[in-house]
DNA sequence: TGCAATTAAATTGCGTACAATACGATTGTA
DNA sequence: TACAATCGTATTGTACGCAATTTAATTGCA
């Protein structure tokens, strides 16, 4: 082991994270681009397809985005027509994001997007099972547990 | 298996992907801005320390960035005084990238970079392996169909 | 050879994405 | 009723890719 093989590029496990994530969302966009949403857009609608009417702040937990990002995330897809953002009338903090009938539409059309996308990504079942729950792992101790302020 | 099924965003291999490689470079910012750099400009340096006078093109091929994303980033590190751009001068197309002496001093203080972010990552040293191969593989043939040529 | 057409590399401009920060409004509580 | 916590928004700065442009090198062809 020399004095700098850590800094080699080859010797880190955050690049090709970094680099397979943008890689892999750039796949998404020209398959997108005909919803006319944008790969963020779509994790969204994702979440709200399973359930309606979430907050912001939920949604930013399931999707691990700050509200600084979905505010304007979610006046786009309200101006597209996909969502409606109401507050909420008990509390006047929470606005909560329902689908409009287009958005509940969309998710017809969307049902193609995985097999696109999917045909992308030759890993064998059983290696996407295993990256799969690596990734999750991964993440889930990121987000937990891996605060490294000094 | 329910028709919306593939819709759902715990059935997605791409979004703990994109999250986790979010939330992994995020980690790096604490620590990379006490060097004066971003994550983007750190890869950088990591590859012109294994390899100096790299063209813009060559770069972008090791690191996946386009030359569009490359030219204000090089000036950036530029400015710092980290790297000198000079045109080639046999090929007036190409503009190859030296550290300067500073450039290369900050790999010292980089050394301990990535035993502060490994902290965070609390995968065995089989798991980080396995991940790591198989991003390599995703990466592979998420790109075949670009180019390959080196 | 000599010059037009093509190819290649980097830059510029634009649009979106994302995080950090500060701020304002609302709510719950001491 | 004051005050701290909570939630969303506005603002700012960096990051990123794509498309169009500029400049340089190469190829085709007379």
């Amino acid at each position: 082991m020399k004095k700098y093989d850590s800094l080699k590029l080859e010797n880190q496990l955050c690049f090709p994270l970094y680099a397979a994530g943008k890689e892999i969302v750039r796949k998404y966009h020209p398959v997108l681009e005909k919803l006319n949403i944008t790969y963020t857009q779509y994790i969204t609608l994702l979440v709200l397809w399973e359930q309606d009417g979430l907050s912001v702040k939920e949604l930013g937990k399931k999707l691990y985005l700050d509200s600084g990002t979905l505010t304007p995330l979610l006046k786009a897809l309200e101006t597209k027509g996909f969502v409606k953002r109401v507050r909420n009338s008990r509390d006047e903090r929470l606005v909560e994001v329902f689908l409009t009938s287009e958005g509940r539409a969309l998710r017809e059309e969307a049902l193609s997007v995985p097999l696109q996308v999917g045909q992308c990504v030759a890993l064998s079942k059983d290696e996407a099972m295993q990256l799969y729950s690596l990734l999750y792992k991964l993440l889930g101790n990121l987000t937990n547990e891996g605060d490294n302020s000094e």
